[in-house]
RNA sequence: CGGAGUGUAGCGCAGUCUGGUAGCGCACCUGGUUUGGGACCAGGGGGUCGAAGGUUCGAGUCCUUUCACUCCGACCA
């Protein structure tokens, strides 16, 4: 390709929205374009030509796996998606709209439903599995808040699989064979990457696992042990409960306290007590937002810990958890319910409340006393008195022991760039997705599903590798293979070379981008460092002793050497 | 949805308080000089000032309504 004809319209101003080094650099690289703001984007040439490259490394190992490429159409008929119950339960990012008979249809987000639609009208029997079934298509979701350009788009290219079994034990085989393959796409594509156990968030379904790409720009905090394998989303993250004891709290019943000041928190009692705050038990209040009514609910944990959002609402299987107001607090009751411990349940019986399992059958512990200015010393939270109460509601800390070997767990940030679900039964059986099994007996199919976000992954590339100048592309991402610059388009000799460099190395399958516009140098350097291609070769005032140079992009490394020989070197390198 | 802010040329912005010819930088076009780090000189094209309504002799500027977008908090590939 010759620059001269290439539409890649770079820039020395950095958008005012983009914070992220990929949003920036796709853009001043001339890769994408945004339309109108909003997270939506356009893939000019060279955006679309890394985006087809990366796809083409997604298919080639999926297809190698055995998995089968289909297409299902965009638009999705809202019917379907009443009858998996996800048309309410998936919310706003759902985009709806109605054609013209009024007939209710959605952009779809992910395809559980139609994927499940196709196999039940073709599939019959367990003779017929199992079955991988993929597309790699454009998905929408009306995120409340788009925003890092590629990275949490509204519109996006995601690949999306799922897999159809005869019973569970096949599905395990699938889950883990399509681990062993995301590795190897994430590992062709120079990525450096942790698999993490997850949440299942809206898709359902248990034992997730999250593809997470290494980046501190990432948007998920993931928890890592740093002396075995385990790492979890910390949305998903356990550890292991540490206790302690402190008899000198220890009493045969309880002590009430009081207390003169008015700032509660825990804080300021346990340096009033010179208590740790490990034995302290805090409350916290949330709204949760449940299928068919919005109520007030309690939690309850350690001084020292934090509530973990996402296993919280898990716990009461809320949709999802705001915060209250004040009032609200006040008037769903639970105001001054207090410690649910001992004789002293405070709390209306139709109360919903959790308690961190780290809290489970724990003595000497000091939570308020249900009245202001006075706190009780001492107490225990039975087990048997909360039975379906106790839950791991609690955040990972950093510095908490792993649960396989004790080892001190870290944080790390990760951009979440695949996903891969056992969903069992969840949409097969209310879709009445069948088979007739060896006794001739229908059942549900098992089922498994598998996301890779494709665009973001684009920006996931640029998070790991870039500079302060710009992109630099891993070589299965490449938008070419080789950058020839001839600095000035005047000199004869340096045209002479590059034409032949360009004509040569082209009609060899190497694909080669020849800058032959009448700029300066300056331009052309820095559209080399802006757009990233591993390797470049300099022909500039060099020439004159017969000299050129080789670029290397990461580090931007330039080697001196002869112009006789530059051709034999590059055959032999690409 | 809550809070803060911005809408003026493809991009980045000034002009709005105090109403009176639509501006600047980058980009683009023409000619020339220059050719190892986004160079210079001269000339040029490009705007329903987010939209609607109002006040006024006159509105980018004042008033009302509305829409869009950005930033900070709860979603997800």
């Amino acid at each position: 390709m010759r620059f001269s004809r290439l539409l890649v319209p770079t820039s020395k101003e950095t958008p005012n929205d983009a914070t992220l080094a990929s949003h920036i650099y796709l853009i001043r690289g001339g890769f994408i374009q945004s339309v109108g703001g909003s997270g939506l984007y356009n893939f000019l040439p060279l955006g679309k030509k890394i985006l087809d490259k990366v796809r083409a490394v997604v298919k080639d190992e999926l297809d190698k796996a055995g998995c089968q490429e289909v297409a299902l159409s965009f638009v999705t008929p809202a019917t379907l998606w009443e009858e998996s119950g996800r048309l309410e339960k998936y919310g706003k990012e759902l985009l709806r709209f109605k054609d013209r008979k009024n007939n209710d249809f959605i952009l779809g987000p992910t395809h559980e439903e139609m994927m499940v639609n196709l196999v039940r009208q073709s599939v019959k029997s367990y003779k017929q599995l199992p079955l991988n079934l993929y597309q790699i298509n454009l998905k929408f979701r009306d995120e409340i808040r788009p925003r890092f350009g590629l990275m949490r788009g509204r519109e996006f290219l995601m690949k999306d699989g799922y897999s159809f079994h005869a019973s569970v034990e096949d599905m395990h085989r699938e889950f883990a064979l399509m681990e062993e393959t995301y590795k190897k796409i994430f590992t062709r594509l120079g990525l450096e990457f942790r698999v993490v156990e997850a949440d299942s968030g809206a898709i359902g379904g248990s034992g997730s696992k999250e593809f997470m790409v290494l980046a501190d720009s990432g948007e998920d905090t993931i928890v890592v042990c740093p002396d075995c394998k385990y790492g979890a989303n910390i949305e998903a993250a356990v550890k292991k409960l540490k206790i302690y004891d402190d008899t000198s709290i220890r009493s045969t019943n309880y002590v009430e306290e009081e207390y003169i000041f008015d700032d509660s928190s825990i804080e300021n009692l346990s340096n009033y007590l010179g208590k740790d705050k490990y034995f302290f038990v805090k409350k916290i209040y949330k709204k949760a937002i449940f299928k068919d009514e919005t109520k007030i609910v309690v939690f309850f944990l350690r001084g020292t810990d934090y509530l973990e959002e996402t296993k919280a609402t898990n716990s009461i299987g809320a949709l999802e958890l705001v915060d209250p107001t004040q009032q609200e607090i006040e008037d769903s009751g639970l105001s001054s319910a207090g410690p649910i411990i001992g004789d002293y349940n405070s709390l209306p019986n139709d109360a919903i409340y959790r308690i961190d399992n780290g809290l489970k059958n724990q003595h000497n512990l000091i939570m308020g006393a249900n009245s202001k200015n006075k706190i009780f010393k001492g107490m225990s939270l039975i087990e048997e008195r909360h039975k379906d109460s106790f839950a791991d509601i609690s955040a990972v800390q950093e510095g908490d022991a792993c649960i396989h070997c004790g080892g001190a767990l870290t944080y790390t940030k990760g951009i979440e760039a695949g996903h891969i679900f056992q969903l069992g039964t969840q949409y097969s059986e209310p879709l009445g997705c069948n088979l007739l099994d060896e006794n001739g007996k229908s059942v549900p199919m098992v089922m498994g599903t598998y996301g890779i976000g494709v665009s973001r992954l684009l920006a996931g590339i640029i998070e790991q590798n870039h500079d302060d100048k710009g992109c630099i592309w891993t070589k299965e991402s490449a938008p070419f293979d080789l950058h020839i610059i001839i600095s000035n388009i005047k000199d004869k000799a340096q045209v002479a070379l590059g034409e032949k460099l360009y004509e040569t190395l082209k009609s060899k399958g190497v694909d080669v981008l020849l800058d032959d516009r009448k700029e300066r140098f300056g331009p052309k350097i820095k559209d080399f460092e802006l757009m990233g291609v591993p390797h470049g070769v300099l022909i500039g005032k060099k020439l004159a002793d017969g000299m050129v140079e080789f670029m290397t992009r990461d580090g931007m490394l330039k080697e001196e050497m002869s112009s006789e020989e530059i051709l034999s070197f590059l055959e032999g390198k690409f």
